[in-house]
DNA sequence: ACATATATTAAACAGTTGTTTAAAACAGAT
DNA sequence: ATCTGTTTTAAACAACTGTTTAATATATGT
């Protein structure tokens, strides 16, 4: 009843998965709203019926990049907290990775909350990614770590805003920085990669006061 | 050849300001992309033909927009910058400022953003934000008081990502943090009050390295 | 009251949208 | 070669898009 392979093996890759590849391309590029299945169909190098063909609509297309998406855009986070580092380089590492994903993927940020934001269908994309973060118990090591009065009294909420803010929203903000600091997107990039540095700096050592001492004069 | 007063002296808002605030509203709410003249004459409680007719078309009459809300976006920053405060103050009041601007706006900074991102006309917005920047020399401020060994060394344009990021990235990622803690939107309105006050003593004592002194133990 | 400029409307325009249909091209098995 | 199921296409569908037109209403100045 499904395919495993693709039908036509004259080709080294299957249409629907042609078609898969440019809708993630161009949803990201445009947005979910912003696009046109016959834009999806030219991307891929086919008709506009093989994309209803293969995934019955558009908005059943979107669901599945949305989700597959949403999985890339947080699990390298959870796979961090899943290991058995200590909790410094934990964080260390998981802001590096991010920065190191987000200039893979540099819109794919915006792209996730502004759909969460606007399309209300966009929220069922979320449950798979509630589950592995679930199933990693993040947030039950970091609350173990708090009692043991390692890490500064924070809610957890806020602590993941801390990480997530200070990764994600320099490559969000692109657009804006170029253009109020006049910089080339060159120059931005640069930045980009010493921001990491300050990240890390910054937020460890907000979350562990007690590290450093900083000596008075 | 101008109006300067509602010609239809009964309604006490002109219809043409109406437009406008409807526009406001729905350009907010669903990006420019992704909403109709019909949607924003309706919420106006008016003819389609009717927007076209004050501002010509849909292109002008969000340019309009963007560029008022862009100046609103920005201007409780530049103003705080204009002042003659002490630095820390200065960005103590700052994020105090945004996080109150933003808690009755949330959704500005997505609509900003994404607007830049993805909207090639929307670049044009911006030109009376920079002016607002240059005039308010705040930039050169910051760089003098660098060269007097006050705040740590780093680019103009990362201390700008390090305000922002934290200011405006807990109010994007609503939707997100929402769904993966499992929390109200109650009980995430009262993180966001609390979180202002770990981002001002998180980005002043990042800023500020010497002026705490953390004893070992 | 009349004339004039402005404000507002319903209707139409051509182009685009997501989706469907029916026919064609293609593959593999017999 | 014929049959069978799958893949691909061109064409059509109604609904919707931004925009325009031409007619009507409203207000203002004389």
């Amino acid at each position: 009843m499904f395919n495993f392979a693709p039908r036509n093996a004259t080709m080294n890759q299957s249409a629907e998965e042609k078609i898969k590849q440019a809708a993630l391309s161009v949803f990201i590029q445009k947005g979910s709203a912003n696009c046109t299945s016959r834009e999806i169909a030219r991307e891929a190098g086919m008709n506009v019926a093989l994309v209803n063909y293969y995934f019955r609509s558009k908005s059943k297309l979107f669901a599945l990049i949305f989700e597959s998406v949403m999985q890339d855009f947080l699990k390298s986070m959870v796979q961090v907290f899943s290991s058995d580092l200590p909790i410094r380089e934990k964080i260390q590492i998981l802001i590096e990775r991010e920065f190191e994903f987000l200039g893979k993927h540099p819109d794919i940020p915006n792209f996730v909350l502004n759909e969460l934001a606007r399309n209300p269908e966009a929220i069922h994309g979320i449950i798979p990614v509630l589950q592995m973060v679930n199933e990693s118990g993040v947030f039950d090591e970091a609350k173990k770590l708090q009692e043991q009065g390692d890490m500064r009294q924070m809610d957890i909420v806020q602590i993941t805003l801390l990480i997530m803010s200070n990764c994600q929203y320099p490559f969000m903000a692109q657009p804006l920085m170029k253009v109020v600091h006049g910089v080339s997107t060159e120059t931005y990039k640069a930045h980009l990669i010493a921001h990491k540095d300050h990240a890390v700096a910054m937020v460890l050592g907000y979350l562990f006061p007690n590290d450093q001492i900083t000596p008075h004069e």
